[in-house]
DNA sequence: CCAAAAGTGTTCGACTTACACCCATGG
DNA sequence: CCATGGGTGTAAGTCGAACACTTTTGG
């Protein structure tokens, strides 16, 4: 039924898996076992294996080569999946796919097509490297010199975080389940590289329908005035949902 | 090199080809030769060959199946392919990946990987037909009941074109080389299915910089004080420059 | 009491909107 | 001259930026 005339490739899953560390953003990267690019740093993935799909693929290679687990009772949205990862911090995820490199001149075996996909977490500890990669890490963004294509795959994933923090409640998938304002503000300067004005923050994200709740707790780290826990408003997909208004960033209004 | 276990695909590109008629936004599709879905309405595409990129599968397979086709001197960009059709209206092309869907649970032949892309062009007549394909056409948005999974990668990408249409000087990818700003408006108003104010649209669209550039050129169709004929500013790319500020659709601005 | 962080009120300027008004052409 | 569409001026409302100010904790 499918024409001789064409072609099967080998498809491959990258994940750009993104957290914020130490206020900056940081990337998960693996240091490769084997040839091609022995050695070097690379995107965790892999080859996608026969009656997959292309999200299972990646969350198996993300297992795989980092240990970073999720079961399969997560919930699941249209091109969304969430899972909780049983590893170390026991952290929310949330999946996307960013976009398909190849399948010419990107792998010196061969054509290989690679389907990126763009992971968002708080951050949390890693528990072990195994598969076809060892010491797999946090890493700043940028990161330089990867195997591959993965530095072209890298940026277009910080640029794709980058721009949707402005229309989605995206930055609450790098924060736990409940967070102060202040801490979702650390999100937003980390990701974009820019200050931004505490005062006019909190009124924005605590005035903008469909972000946030109040769960009524409070933390009192450190010292100053206790700040109010929120979370995201239930039902809310992280990835999926639109804001109204949205959260500019500061250099997007010079007109 | 690349392990035994990783399974090869078959791997289709789908084309989502929008353009502007009548006041109205309609897509093109085939109608099928072939089993599965003899008959049915489909997205032009098929298989991806042995040696071809992405996007040179995407312009063979619209090629082929509209008579639509794009010389290969066209000048590329990093994610987006501009070309000019040598078919009836000798309009500009600009075709950008739009996302990857599959493999499994999408052909009843088995999985198969398909990677859809956007084109967005100024109206143009349809030559011919060939290929695995009959009745290429224009349809009017929404069109139902198409093959396989293109009904929800055409949502998907009339949905990516109406975000754009925001943000991006994407609208003139539906104009000619030089329009005016009523017919500019008319794409806006067509793709979002709302009605603009003339006067303000003509002052945003024309003072947003890197936008609009007056070609000195006026038409003097039908009644009316003639219009200055516009361009979209040289070396600006549709599909990759960001406006602002932007042009938003009246419905975002419900708080 | 003081430092530090959370949260509120207020002012200013930029932008959106609605619409009055003028301009330039065809019939 | 008048209908039609192109283009500009302007005033009211809305929103974000900047920042003074109050609140609530720890030392």
């Amino acid at each position: 039924m499918i024409p001789r005339t064409a072609g099967a490739f080998p498809v491959t899953v990258d994940v750009v898996a993104l957290t914020v560390r130490d206020g900056a953003l940081h990337v998960l990267l693996v240091e490769r076992l084997l040839d091609p690019f022995r050695g070097a740093r690379a995107l965790p993935g892999g080859f996608v294996l026969p009656g997959e799909s292309l999200e299972q693929a990646a969350t198996r290679e993300l297992a795989e080569e980092t240990g970073v687990t999720a079961p399969a009772s997560a919930a699941t949205g249209e091109a969304t999946r969430s899972g909780r990862a049983t590893a170390v911090g026991q952290p929310e995820w949330h999946l996307e796919q960013l976009r398909t490199y190849g399948p010419q001149d990107r792998d010196p075996r061969g054509p290989v097509l690679s389907v990126a996909y763009l992971l968002l977490a708080p951050a949390f500890g890693l528990p072990e490297a195994g598969g076809d990669a060892a010491a797999a890490g946090w890493f700043p963004v940028p990161a330089r010199d990867l195997a591959f294509d993965h530095d072209r795959i890298l940026a277009d994933g910080v640029e794709r975080a980058r721009a949707k923090l402005e229309y989605s409640p995206l930055a609450t998938a790098f924060c736990h389940e409940e967070f102060t304002v202040a801490e979702l503000r650390h999100v937003y300067e980390a990701v974009w590289g820019t200050h931004l004005d505490a005062r006019n923050f909190h009124r924005k994200a605590t005035g903008t329908p469909g972000f946030l709740e109040p769960t009524g707790h409070v933390t009192t780290d450190g010292p100053g005035r206790p700040a109010e826990l929120y979370r995201l408003v239930p039902g809310v997909s992280p990835t999926a949902a639109v804001l109204h208004p949205p959260i500019l960033r500061p250099a997007e209004r010079s007109a």
